[in-house]
DNA sequence: GTCTATATTTGGATAGAC
DNA sequence: GTCTATCCAAATATAGAC
C-alpha cells in the first residue's frame, strides 16, 4: 500500500515547491533534487510542465475531496463542519505565513500567466464552495447559502493573503474569532440556540 | 509638465505589466515592446530587473499617497472616506476581475520568490493600513482601529481573490454592499445616528 | 525506468558604435 | 541616450545508451 511511484514522489515534490517558489519559479532540477532523480528520467513521467501542473492540481483536487468527506463525517452537525473550515487558518498558520494560502495563491499565478489550468486550479475553490454552501443549507440558510460560502471563501482569502504579506499569526487568530462569532450570528438567526451564552459582539 | 522621459515610460509600462502579468512572467522584451525601445536602450535606465521593480514600486507608493492625500480632503468625514476606500473595489471591478488586486497580488509573488523588495511592496499595504486606521480613530474608535483596519483590508483582499478566480463582478458588488453595512455599523455603535434609518442586516 | 549528454530557446545583462 | 550585436546562464525538452 505504501509502494509509491516514482510518478508520485514526482508529484508530491512538485506540490510542495509549486506552494512555496510558485509554479513558474519552480524549475525541472529543483523538482529533479528533491526527489532525487535525474531531469531526463522527468520527460518519460511527464510530457510537460504543463501536464505535470495538471497531475498536480489533480492530486489536490482528490485529497481536498478526501479531506471534505471525511468532515462530512467527523463533524457533529453544520455549524461544527464548517467551525473546522475557519480552523483550517489556525491549524496552517505557519504555513499560510510564509506561502499564502495553497488555492488561493495558485489561482492568483495561474490567472496572471493566462495559463490553460485556470479552470482546473477554480475547481479547488469550486469544491470547498459547495461543501460550505451544502453546510449552510443544512444549518437553515437555503436561501443565500452560497452567498455565506463564498463570503466566508473571501475573508479565509484575505486573512491569508494579509497575515502573508505582514508575516503575522496573531492576525490571523484575531480574524478567526471574529468568523466564528460570524458564524454564530449566521445560525441563531435562523434557529436561535437558547442553551449557547451569547457573546459580545466586538464588531 | 508632460514631457516623460523614457525613465517614465518604462517605469509605467512595467508597472502595467507587472500587474497583468505578474513580475516573473515579465521579460525585457515584453516592456521594450510597449515601449517601443531595445533592449539594449534598457540597461541605460536601470541596472537589472531588481532595481526597475523598485522604481516600480517607488511609483506605486508615490502614486497611492498622493491618491489617500487627496482622499483625506475630499472627503467630508471619516466615514465618507473609509466608504470611498471600499468603494474603488467597484470602480476598479472589471481589472480586479481579470488580473485580481495589484496590491495583494504583487505581495503574493514577491513572497513566492522571496524577493529582496518584499518588504517594500508591503508598505503598499501599509499606506492603505494606517490611513484607514487613521479614519477609524477619527470615527471614535481608537481601541480597535488598527484592528478594523486590518479587517476591511482583509475583506478587500478576499473579495478581489475570489473575484478574480471565478471572473465575477456580481460577488464585487455583494460584497460591498455588506462592507457598507459592516461600515454602518461600526459607526453606530461608537456615536449614533438618529437620522439615519436603520437597515435591515443581511447577516 | 533511469541515466548522461545535448539541443533549443529564452531572458537577463554587457560592449561598443552612433 | 539609443541602437545593434553578442555573451552567458538557466530552463524546457529530446536522443539515445544502459
Amino acid at each position: 500500500m505504501n509502494n509509491k511511484t516514482t510518478r508520485d514522489h514526482i508529484v508530491e515534490a512538485a506540490d510542495q515547491l509549486f506552494y512555496r517558489q510558485g509554479y513558474e519559479h519552480t524549475s525541472f532540477s529543483d523538482i529533479a533534487d528533491a526527489v532525487q532523480i535525474s531531469r531526463g528520467n522527468f520527460y518519460y513521467h511527464f510530457k510537460s510542465k504543463d501536464k505535470l501542473l495538471d497531475a498536480v492540481i489533480d492530486a489536490r483536487l482528490a485529497n481536498t475531496r478526501k479531506m471534505l468527506d471525511q468532515w462530512e463525517i467527523e463533524g457533529e452537525n453544520p455549524e461544527d463542519r464548517i467551525r473546522g473550515f475557519i480552523q483550517i487558518l489556525i491549524a496552517n498558520r505557519t504555513h499560510i505565513k510564509r506561502y499564502g494560502c495553497p488555492v488561493g495563491t495558485l489561482n492568483t499565478e495561474l490567472a496572471k500567466l493566462n495559463h490553460a489550468a485556470q479552470a482546473e486550479a477554480t475547481m479547488l475553490f469550486t469544491l470547498f464552495r459547495t461543501w460550505l454552501c451544502r453546510q449552510f443549507t443544512l444549518l437553515g440558510r437555503k436561501a443565500d447559502a452560497d452567498a455565506l460560502a463564498m463570503h466566508l471563501l473571501a475573508r479565509s482569502q484575505g486573512v491569508a493573503t494579509l497575515a502573508n504579506a505582514f508575516h503575522d499569526e496573531k492576525f490571523i487568530k484575531q480574524e478567526v474569532k471574529q468568523m466564528c462569532d460570524w458564524l454564530e450570528s449566521c445560525t441563531e438567526s435562523a434557529a436561535p440556540k437558547p442553551h449557547r451564552a451569547p457573546r459580545p459582539q466586538v464588531y
